[in-house]
DNA sequence: CATGAATGAGTGTTCATTCAT
DNA sequence: TATGAATGAACACTCATTCAT
């Protein structure tokens, strides 16, 4: 995923050893606490540096300047992300498509809500930032990952595949994200989860994929 | 929409007379520009006075401070917005579920890419703001006139209607900001476009709401 | 006293109708208002036309800046204490000097304390002020006053009462103000005046001009 | 004295290296220089930080607002006082109580006539502040002091000797400030000083003290 | 004359970034 | 190499004053 950070956010030094990992950890750990619990215009590099118990200028040893702590702590976050959608898909190849819509939309929403208040705090991050080419980077691996999964389905009819996988992910992806940003009451949110299954079920039949 | 305004993020006045509407619209139509062109991180006071081309002193007789002037942006697009959907949904009160569904997709998808500098303008506006009332007024606002169109419907079998109007709206609105964060190419978001009607029809008569 | 401010501290126009005079008081009077409840630095000309029912403009009209305002105000102040001290010394023509000295404490020290406040937010707005000139005109009226009376004591014998007069009255108003500055319990405060006036006798019984 | 600094108005750090110690000074002599030679109206953080040869940033390092800048001169100022008072105080335990008088009228008159401007300055930049604690504490210091020494005198009866020193205190203290903020002549000042002094012995004479 | 909207220089304060130690 | 004091451009916001209506 680094590989396609634009030049001028590359972190300074990928750290080899294991204290320049812990470092790096602590600092996008310190992160994440400020900008949930102070929000995104309260998080200084001085803030981040003293709670990661750092000094500013080691911290700019790492990334030199704070767009690139922000660009890296994002790269991370969809690389953990992909990496969930990745296991996911491989899990449940060759198994039918009902299943895979499940556990797809199961992956993503838990890991959206598991912990909601990092991800809105991200969110907000992102601002700040040239992101389209992380964006852009995350989609096409899962857009792979969940294309090559379907493929295998067990009860699927060769057909536009590439279509309907797209349309799939973006309906998911993006319901999901709606379906987080209003605060809906809990139950109404399962319900919703349950309804999106059912319509990506009922496409998937109407499409004739499967 | 200016009435769930949280008391301290409330314009200070509201514009009466013509000079003053014209002197409100230069700030709004100042900010956005600067926004498209720059990014929030350049939008600062000044320079959206001095581009909308009055004093600064204006600029803060009209709005208390910065949060107030976005704030009072991203209103009025939601407010412009929920007009819209209100209207498409009204004009196609007692028509076929179909048509509802086509309509409301086309309404939704050429506001966000009529103006699509703008529309990303706004997203990131919202970082620094409190905006939850905001969307949630519109959310409810949306809600309502979807419902009543869907209740509407010549085709329509009394059933959890409610529910799934929910499912539709956070479905298709989520899939349109998705669809257009990601850099699809034009063909690929037609294509997404028409997927996502026939999904939506699909899902109607799998639930046996038609 | 006006005739002593210098030319760029007056005000504008001397009210001579009745409604010019009603407008002045009431700026003035919300001048001190918004000072005892506010300090000096919440004071702008705004809220004290807002304040005095009138329209900035129309202040301007009166005083053709802030300076000139406060040293209006000052001036108001000081020549009303001026006339009670002026009063106070006539009324003790001829008098024993016991009772001079008791009277001059006494009519200093009530004018002080009667509104404690305005005297104090007086004093704090003296700083953005170019008041020596009040002062010392303060000061030569006082001084004259004082001296007619001393020299009409019953009981004085002729020495260099010019002196005796600067000692005593530097001395009351000095003391009366520190008595004041510092935050006595009632007491202390009352004991101190005794005190005074029980000084300022052996003083004179000491110099012999008794 | 810097113990009784309310919390907000403390400053950062108690410069601990020579450095720091330099600096600290250093922008209280800019301070003081502006002070003297703008008037408090012109002294902006800006100026003080340029006039003190450091850059804003670093002022604000060592005072978190501009308060914190002239609460803490003035502490230091009253803390300089307070020690010449004491020393006075000290040094003439024992003697005879005229000599105290003098003594304590000698050390007030000079400290204040010293450098008359920065004593000037200093009392017009109390008005943005709230030193209500720093006086108070500066009085209980002098008290004590002066208490002590008066209670040591060879040539006093043991009476009511708080109410005399707080008689004393007060009207010295008072009659110099007032002294000093008339513009007398400076014969005229030295004629009051002399007679100041005068009236204290009398006054003890009279009270029975001596 | 009275009004009050408009002005814009000026203010206190922050914070990403550097670099001497 | 790590530190954190120093930097200073940049910002949001205020308010005395003016002048068209």
């Amino acid at each position: 995923m680094s590989s396609v950070a634009p030049r001028h956010l590359k972190a300074r030094k990928t750290p080899r050893q294991a204290r320049a990992t812990a470092t790096v950890d602590a600092i996008f750990e310190a992160t994440v606490q400020l900008l949930v619990a102070d929000g995104p215009h309260r998080l200084t590099t001085t803030r981040v540096a003293e709670r990661a118990g750092v000094s500013v200028g080691t911290m700019y040893q790492y990334f030199p300047h704070k767009q690139a702590l922000l660009y890296a702590l994002n790269a991370r976050y969809l690389d953990v992300l992909s990496e969930k959608i990745e296991a996911t898909c491989h899990a449940h190849h060759g198994a039918p498509l009902d299943a895979m819509i499940d556990a797809l939309i199961e992956t993503y929403w838990n890991a959206k809500t598991e912990r909601a208040d990092v991800t809105r705090a991200l969110y907000r991050t992102a601002v700040e930032l040239d992101n389209e080419a992380l964006i852009e980077s995350f989609a096409a691996r899962v857009d792979a990952a969940t294309l090559a999964m379907f493929a295998s389905a067990s009860d699927a009819k060769e057909r536009d595949l590439a279509s309907v996988n797209l349309t799939l992910v973006t309906v998911i992806f993006g319901t999901v994200r709606n379906a987080f940003e209003r605060n809906l009451p809990p139950p109404a949110v399962e319900a919703l989860r349950g309804q999106l299954a059912w319509m990506c079920r009922a496409y998937l039949a109407a499409t004739g994929v499967r």
